[in-house]
DNA sequence: CTGAATCCAATGTGATACTG
DNA sequence: CAGTATCACATTGGATTCAG
């Protein structure tokens, strides 16, 4: 329990910006991964996910907050402190979402291949003549 | 084979502008069902997507062709004739498609009340004071 | 018939600085 | 620590009009 996060969400795992499925906003897949193995703070979110502005990340839990998929916790104290944790609805989703990167992984040299033919077409004559 | 589409998605399937979990743009989700079943042409499939504009359909398609999921084809004759169908690779993502879809119909109703009790809280006092 | 061109609105994303 | 405020920028979505 109480998993380290990885250190930098952008070097790892499925290329959200490429797979064409994707869950709520730009970061809300990668904000999933973090909370999968328990909650987290604010802060420790800021770590793996620093490329990501306060008020982007902000802006993310608070859609999966509205969407129940994820609670927020503030705690009292003499600092303020805040945990975020997945629901039993955001868990849940883990298993379609596992799914989905499962197909990019699979198939992403096939899409890079394609994007790749696509732009090229055109400039140059296929026919070989 | 040749089944008939729908008169308009907007009516059924998953709605997907509450589903988190997107394909790729605001409309791919619904151009790959309405390609599900065989070759459609531009202007079949703007019956049931008649509430898209054809430059935010075509831009679309192009975007689902250039990822390789659809092959778009001109036939030559008196009056262009093209035909869009779905890549062996775009057949190969309604699988996960499907189970998003799942998801989304089994905790559907879980998400409009968590939305609701979000948007409604901080306007009454829930302790009841 | 199949889109391309143009223009515009809405939304999403982001850097920076500041606050309880 | 955990955000908010503000401004700016990029991308997306859309209506309308026009062309091959």
């Amino acid at each position: 329990m109480r998993e380290p996060l990885p250190s930098d969400m952008f070097d790892e795992l499925c290329p959200s910006s490429l797979n064409p499925i994707r869950f709520g906003d730009k970061w809300a897949a990668l904000v999933i991964r973090c909370l999968e193995h328990g909650p987290r703070r604010f802060s420790e979110l800021r770590v793996p996910l620093r490329r990501v502005s306060p008020k982007v990340l902000t802006a993310s839990l608070r859609s999966l907050e509205r969407d129940g998929l994820v609670r927020r916790t503030v705690y009292a104290g003499p600092s303020p402190r805040v945990e975020y944790e997945l629901t039993p609805l955001g868990r849940s989703i883990l298993e379609p979402m596992a799914a989905a990167c499962a197909w990019a992984e699979e198939h992403w040299a096939e899409l890079l291949e394609a994007r790749e033919a696509h732009d090229g077409a055109g400039r140059l004559d296929p026919t070989g003549s």
